[in-house]
DNA sequence: CCGTAATAATACCAAAAGGTATCATTTATA
DNA sequence: TATAAATGATACCTTTTGGTATTATTACGG
């Protein structure tokens, strides 16, 4: 298994997939509609499109013969979460509090020696 | 090159490098102090800290023999930016969709019914 | 100076990523 | 019921990634 946090930056560090997410946001799309957008094959979205899912990204409705593609907010909070906590802990970094070492500890045991 | 946005964001993909962040947001190591925290070996450890620092996540200061390496703001900047932007551009668009979302919604879902 | 600590630079490897091409399956529709 | 549309499923290929191991280079200390 992956964390959540895991799932989403990993699909999140691909450009296609970031750009996916901004033609998702317009609307919801199939597969096709994705494809259309982009100049690669059908085969190739598919794949970026199944890494959003598995990162919580998206979530997928088969509706007949489509498969809808809809945004989730599930794996953009796990990636906002962390950045958030990240950034916290770095402000308190640059105003000479150390205290938030111990908020670390207690989070690592979600993020170490996962993929 | 790279966009400021990619390379955070591929930086950001490993566990290890997040891992990295949080050390160093304890305090600035040189690479055998963070190498220390990790069970493998130099080498790894430090094409982890040059790919964060080419998403300029940290910075690099030589200091004799040394090379020290500490958090830098712009990456996290990059990939908070990018998330802040899509988070309000979602908000509007799960307003605008909610009624479409549960004609077909059977399971799952954290966004439900804010009503 | 000499030894050694810290890092740099390569060469190499296995696995994952990102892509194509092809064929099978499911579902609308003329 | 054919047939085309939309997707599923594979097989395959190349490049990137994450890692090791090994050999320089640089700088500090006695």
């Amino acid at each position: 298994m992956m964390s959540a946090e895991q799932g989403a930056f990993r699909a999140l560090a691909d450009p296609t997939r970031r750009q996916i997410l901004m033609h998702l946001g317009a609307s919801d799309m199939t597969i096709a509609e994705v494809s259309d957008q982009f100049d690669m094959t059908r085969g190739a979205v598919r794949k970026h499109l199944t890494i959003l899912e598995e990162g919580n990204l998206i979530s997928v409705h088969p509706r007949g013969r489509e498969r809808i593609n809809r945004l989730a907010p599930d794996g953009i909070r796990a990636a906002a979460d962390w950045l958030n906590y990240f950034n916290r802990f770095w402000d308190e970094k640059l105003g000479a509090l150390q205290t938030a070492i111990e908020n670390q500890q207690a989070n690592e045991s979600d993020q170490d020696n996962e993929q």
